[in-house]
DNA sequence: GGGTTATGTCGCAGGAGTGTCGCAGGTAGG
DNA sequence: CCTACCTGCGACACTCCTGCGACATAACCC
């Protein structure tokens, strides 16, 4: 079944990157710059979710999400910047089902529409456990076991292994975890991934210099261990 | 992984401003002015994605694009002025898969083919494992097993060994390789072929000095064992 | 056989790709 | 307000790749 995901968002950079990780994810997607335009489609087109930025050029996001949720059921997932979260708490009450602050970690996002199709409909596949070696990911609870122990790992941690133990062994470039984790304006450095590898494995490898479940492939990018 | 991109437009400034920013993309450029020269290079060399300027001398783009989706599933892109938006349905029921309208801005167009990339490298991704005798390549993992062992090959090395046993003993002549693999403008020097030829041997050879696996055919290329 | 061309062989030097680590601004939580 | 942590960035070190050139060898043609 495919789901369809309305993006009202004026920034072409960001409503690219969202179009793209959506797509990815085998969602339609549908687009709009101004709450006008979003109103009409959305009408229109009945997406399974809405996405809004508050901040849209004119009529402001928070008039739309009342406006929809005026007519409509579909679940909407309020895009923000961080400052303004007064008008988080405004758009939850405005009737949004949840929100996202930018920059936000792509990852994140899907999983919150995830939850939200899941919410408004039949469950799809519920949330597998992730492992690999000696490593386990429960993504419900956000945490990283080792041997039967927790290990502390930060957010975009936590996303860039659950992204590389989901490709089962597949190398991920870092083009791609760029996109799939960062999700908004890669253009420059690529290292960022380097680092974030290294302070991963300090964390998850017994020894770090020598690799044996975060396996570097040269030219390529990353991959775990089969 | 060199993508190649076939650009069919006739206007010389437009094909010209795409060449130059898809080549800063990485990508391998291919041109052509007419439909039918169209035709006979996408059939020769089988790009990744295919833009296509409706408004063409002679044959109209949208037969192009009929004739492209009869024999091939290489994701087409159209390219039109803004204010032709029912050649753009019918483009899209010709068989295109997206389109930009003129002027494009650039970097849009370069989204929606790394869009289009991605959804035709998907089923690549998970095909089939390439072999040749105790040779077997893992795309998915970029690495090359020798009798069950991991043989360490660089990422040109990898896919030079893609291309020739994708080719299934067919004779590839240095300038494809080139071309393929390199992705640049025949100028200079075939040497290198030879050199990454000698160093695969090497990596993939019981004795280097007398292939059984990667033949030369003199005056022609390399081949792999059919 | 002698000359010519195509290919094999191999070392080298510059450079690209990656690991490592400290720093500083920012954020969250107390 | 203070503290700890996160995170992007830059710098440096180091490995490995890779194009090139030079010579050796093999195939081809007369």
């Amino acid at each position: 079944m495919i789901r369809t995901v309305m993006v009202v968002e004026d920034d072409d950079a960001i409503r690219m990157v969202l179009r793209t990780n959506l797509e990815d994810e085998g969602y339609r997607v549908l687009e709009a710059t101004t709450a006008e335009q979003g109103l009409l489609i959305v009408q229109d087109e009945q997406p399974d979710v809405v996405l809004v930025d508050l901040r849209l050029p004119g009529i402001h996001g928070l008039d739309l999400v009342r406006s929809l949720r005026a007519t409509s059921q579909v679940p909407i997932i309020i895009v923000t910047a961080q400052t303004d979260s007064h008008d988080v708490v405004a758009g939850l009450e405005a009737g949004a089902d949840d929100y996202v602050t930018k920059p936000f970690v792509a990852k994140e996002l899907m999983a919150r529409i995830r939850t939200q199709l899941r919410r408004s409909a039949q469950p799809e596949e519920g949330g597998e456990d992730l492992t690999c070696g000696p490593i386990e990911l429960h993504p419900d609870a956000a945490e990283v076991m080792r041997n039967g122990e927790q290990v502390p790992v930060s957010r975009i941690e936590f996303f860039v292994l659950a992204e590389l133990i989901g490709a089962k062994g597949r190398v991920l470039s870092r083009d791609h975890l760029l996109r799939k984790v960062w999700g908004y304006g890669n253009a420059g450095d690529g290292r960022v991934v380097d680092n974030l590898i290294y302070r991963l494995r300090n964390k998850i490898e017994d020894d770090p210099a020598n690799p044996e479940l975060l396996l570097t492939v040269r030219g390529f990018g990353y991959r775990m261990k089969a």
